[in-house]
RNA sequence: GGGCGGUUAGCUCAGCUGGUUAGAGCGCCUGCCUUACAAGCAGGAGGUCGCAGGUUCGAGUCCUGCACUGCCCA
């Protein structure tokens, strides 16, 4: 590795090699663990991203986060499995493939199901890989010898299992219930997957006439259209404006139906006319309404929300069409009789937009109470913690609120429900194709035609993934896994089902004693029944992961949701491209506080390029005194203690960091600071104040203080040029592990390059984490260090006041009564005339209050010995600024100290900070008023 | 309709269990190509913390109400 880099740095001259580097040496597979193995454990699954998709800012983050805290736990020596594969997406991909299919002026059913299949695995083949391929240039540390596509063989083998185990169990049944039908997907969907948007529409009142009398019912409705499967009116028992008309009839117009008028709690007196219409086909309440009168059901719609025979003279319309037709005849008869404007909520199929009819179908549920208690019960325990903590109200909100699941989906891609049909009615629920009719022995069966959910199976990842139903040792050393870090739109989606089905099938009787950190439960063939409750420990160990992190929604600058109707999406990678992966990374941990979404703003992105290309400079810098002073990259593998071989905190400090000076001893007590606040970040999930802590830390203190501080001891004639010059090395090479996990590639680049070519491991990713020595943190070094800061700080201001010349050096008056103070100033006279421009510094032996130039502080006098004269007037305003600012500040300090109350009910650290710092303004304040009169 | 967030500098955001003088980046202004870095260095301006009450010795932080705004659920 050459030392002579490239003044500015170019992410895209190093990160594709190194994101293949990681991927083709296979640096973060994991084998899986031998038994008695007693290194910690940690593990994680990628969410799966559908086959279809193309990254977006959303998985970035995503994926930014998970490999912060996955490259953390393996530096620390845990070992790490970050588990990657992606997802079938059932009505995505068959959407995508059906697309590809009009192009050719075919659909799917030209094909027939079995062709379309193949062709959907033959478009999997060849795009299926999109995504992961993008992933490998986020520099994802995943297994990809691990990775799994939801419809692998084995994969569907678990489906089935967990399905016919469900049915045996009677948590899986079949009926005939309103749900959400799309008419373009054509098929049913889950609540979930329907959104619901508030659209101006209209309500229309049609009058029913009463059968036997002249009176008529006026009934309201959004939806005209479906009055023609009307099989009742409903008034409310107690309402007396219909107490007359209870057992009468109503005629039903266009269909001339006698339909009954019935009492039932769907009516609300309060509400509208009091009286509505009863469409059991096409209203869930209205279906309830009708199973509890026992009313007839008739469907008017088809699977394509088409009028069927049912509808009369309206057959064949279109439902949009037969709403207008309907109305026009309603009005023509002189039954519609009002219209007013109303805002409908409109429900929506969350794939392709189309308005969902509520349908009445032939479905697969699942009984979901029994396993939603466990869900319940796992989070409010705390045995799965979830992060930020008002998610898990909402989760436990929902839970509590939850319907039966609708499993079944009339689509052609995806898990085919394991049961078959015979001619004589039964169904056979069974993990093989059955041979023959377990009733009446015929051999003629037909397999269900509909698909499973998607969620269903990517539900059971976290165990099927690791090798369930067989009881294999990768599920007894990393389930439950670790971690799960995903977006809240997928709480219920995804995370809600995967505790429930994991706490279901996960949970055993006994656990074994593995003697393993983080590792859980052992596969087991038979998970207990509903009946038989389960130990703390059980179902402590049956989660699918210990903690739930949900991050925000990552949205465009102006805090607009990205979508691609408003062409708003912001590529990831065309940012990596204008910015490197790095920078990218970078901006999305560095903004990943909670709560909030993360307006993503590229000015950030621009801001942490220049970070990493001040990194990139410091590097140069590095090599360039490396070079000169004839410094080897074996000589700082010498300077560096073993790795301790396993689960212990390796490099605690910085090993072999010789301290001399002041600025030694400051930064390295820096450095352990921030190794500490890092550390205690991240496990929060506090990637903001990691990355922030760590910036800070790099450029205002490691490179603005310390390499201007020890510039002059690396110069060819000093003595201790060499020890000074491997400090610097010892430093860096430690800064970049603390580094790392956010920026991996420009690290392991310079990493790299510092041992020339040698490197201890392969990777910086198998480096060792900094941990913080406590021993290394040193107070007193932070302090004198500020007050030199504050020195060089109140020369340069003064300079910058003055508008002295940049490149002259001046001579500068301290007055320190300290004796502490001035002969720390004594000590460092060299730093101090050099980074503040000085030429001759000299004490004096009073008061500098009243001699023009001069800052004041607390601590010290310091006036610039400058002859040109200054503006009297600005100097007086602004002297006068500072000394209200003081002063209110000192009447607000005193008031506080002479309030017994505070100072009997504060605890004491505070009251004796503010007596300190009431003392300091005093003495500044009395400084600044003598200034104030010499100014006159 | 129910629930949950947000409102802090021109912009995007930090500010943790209340405790000194409310911070950062970007932008803006001034001066510097000081041999690691102009994607840089040094300095500077800019905030009645949405509004109104309350609790407290002390409120950006806790409570109540209001306003605006975003999201989820129905």
């Amino acid at each position: 590795m050459p030392h002579d880099l490239p003044k500015a740095y170019e992410p895209a001259a190093i990160e594709a090699r190194w994101a293949e580097y990681w991927v083709k040496e296979k640096l973060f597979a994991v084998a899986t663990p031998r038994e008695g193995d007693t290194r910690p454990v940690f593990s994680i699954l990628l969410p799966p991203p559908n086959v279809t998709g193309r990254l977006h800012m959303g998985h970035m983050l995503n994926q930014t986060q998970m490999d912060i805290i996955t490259r953390w736990h393996r530096m620390r020596g845990f070992i790490a499995l970050w588990l990657p594969g992606t997802d079938h997406a059932g009505i995505a991909t068959q959407m995508m493939v059906e697309k590809q299919l009009a192009t050719e002026g075919k659909n799917r059913r030209d094909l027939g199901r079995e062709k379309f299949i193949e062709r959907v695995w033959e478009w999997k083949k060849q795009y299926g890989s999109a995504i992961t391929d993008q992933m490998r240039r986020l520099g994802a540390s995943v297994d990809w010898s691990r990775e799994y596509f939801t419809m692998d063989e084995n994969l569907s083998r678990a489906v089935r299992e967990v399905f016919v185990r469900l049915y045996e169990q009677g948590l899986i049944y079949r009926g005939k219930y309103i749900v959400n039908w799309c008419p373009r997907c054509e098929t049913a969907i889950s609540d979930l997957e329907v959104k619901h948007e508030e659209v101006p529409g209209k309500l229309w009142e049609i009058r029913y006439p009463v059968i036997g009398t002249n009176e008529f019912i006026t009934v309201a409705t959004t939806r005209p259209e479906t009055m023609l499967g009307d099989t009742a009116v409903a008034v409310n028992e107690r309402d007396e404006r219909y107490k007359h008309l209870h057992g009468k009839k109503v005629m039903l117009p266009l269909m001339n139906r006698e339909i009954p008028i019935i009492t039932d709690e769907l009516a609300q007196p309060e509400f509208g006319t009091g009286a509505v219409k009863v469409t059991p086909a096409h209203d869930p309440n209205d279906f309830e309404a009708g199973l509890r009168a026992n009313l007839p059901v008739i469907e008017v719609m088809d699977e394509h929300a088409v009028m069927n025979e049912n509808a009369g003279r309206f057959a064949g319309m279109d439902r949009y069409t037969a709403r207008k037709e309907v109305l026009e005849n309603l009005r023509e008869q002189g039954f519609l009789v009002g219209e007013k404007d109303y805002t409908v909520a409109l429900g929506k199929c969350d794939r392709c937009g189309t308005v969902v009819e509520p349908r009445l179908s032939m479905q697969w549920f699942i009984k979901i109470q029994p396993l939603a208690d466990r869900a319940i019960e796992v989070v409010e325990k705390d045995y799965i913690r979830i992060t930020p903590p008002n998610y898990r109200t909402i989760y436990l909100t929902w839970m509590k609120n939850i319907h039966d699941w609708c499993i079944s989906r009339q689509l052609w891609w995806g898990h085919r429900i394991p049961a078959w049909h015979c001619s004589c009615g039964e169904i056979i629920v069974s993990r093989e194709t059955p041979k023959s009719c377990s009733k009446c022995g015929s051999s003629e069966l037909k397999q269900d035609s509909d698909v499973l959910d998607t969620w269903f199976s990517s539900g059971l990842l976290p165990f099927t993934a690791l090798g369930w139903p067989e009881a294999t040792r990768d599920l007894e050393v990393f389930y439950p896994t670790s971690l799960l870090i995903t977006g809240f739109d997928i709480l219920f989606f995804w995370v809600a089902r995967m505790i429930m089905l994991g706490c279901w099938f996960m949970a055993l009787p006994e656990k074994p004693t593995t003697g393993h950190v983080g590792t859980g439960a052992t596969a087991r063939p038979a998970e207990r029944s509903s009946a038989v409750s389960l130990s703390d420990a059980d179902l402590r160990n049956s989660v699918p992961y210990r903690e739930v992190y949900i991050h925000a929604l990552v949205r465009d600058a102006e805090r607009q949701k990205m979508s691609k109707t408003k062409g708003n999406v912001l590529d990831p990678i065309q940012v990596i491209e204008k910015y490197g992966t790095d920078a990218t990374r970078f901006t999305l941990a560095a903004m990943s506080s909670p709560g909030t979404d993360i307006a993503f703003n590229e000015s950030r992105t621009e801001g942490y390029r220049a970070f990493a290309n001040k990194i990139w400079n410091a590097a140069r810098f590095m090599f360039m005194n490396v070079d000169r002073v004839g410094l080897c990259g074996s000589d700082i593998l010498v300077r560096q203690p073993e790795r301790t071989a396993e689960g212990g905190c390796p490099y605690v400090g910085i090993a072999g960091f010789e301290v001399t000076t002041l600025e030694d001893r400051w930064i390295l007590s820096r450095f352990n600071s921030v190794a500490r606040a890092v550390n205690e970040a991240l496990p929060a999930y506090r990637f903001d104040e990691a990355a922030n802590a760590i910036y800070d830390f790099f450029w205002g203190e490691f490179c603005d203080w310390y390499i201007e501080l020890i510039k002059p001891r690396l110069v060819e004639s000093s003595a201790d040029a060499k020890t000074t010059c491997a400090n610097l090395v010892a430093l860096f090479e430690a800064s970049l592990r603390l580094l790392h996990p956010v920026m991996p590639f420009i690290t392991d680049e310079i990493w790299h390059a510092i041992y020339d070519g040698k490197p201890p491991q392969k990777s910086l990713a198998l480096a060792a984490y900094p941990q913080a020595d406590e021993r290394q943190i040193d107070k007193a070094a932070e302090t004198q260090m500020a007050i030199l800061q504050d020195f060089i700080v109140s020369v340069r201001n003064l300079r910058a006041e003055l508008k002295v010349e940049t490149k002259a050096k001046i001579p500068v008056e301290v007055f320190a009564p300290d004796g502490d103070i001035r002969s720390l100033i004594e000590q460092n006279r060299g730093a101090l005339e050099r980074l503040a421009n000085v030429e001759g510094l000299q004490f004096a032996n009073a008061s500098l209050a009243k001699l023009p130039n001069v800052r004041h502080t607390a601590r010290f006098d310091a006036r610039l010995i400058y002859e040109q004269k200054i503006d009297v007037a600005a100097e007086r305003e602004k002297t006068k600024k500072e000394l209200e600012k003081a002063e209110k500040e000192l009447a607000n300090g005193e008031r506080q100290l002479g309030n017994e109350q505070f100072v009997a009910k504060a605890p004491g650290p505070v009251v004796d900070k503010l007596r300190a710092r009431v003392e300091e303004l005093r003495i500044l304040i009395a400084k600044l008023r003598k200034k104030l009169d010499e100014l006159g």
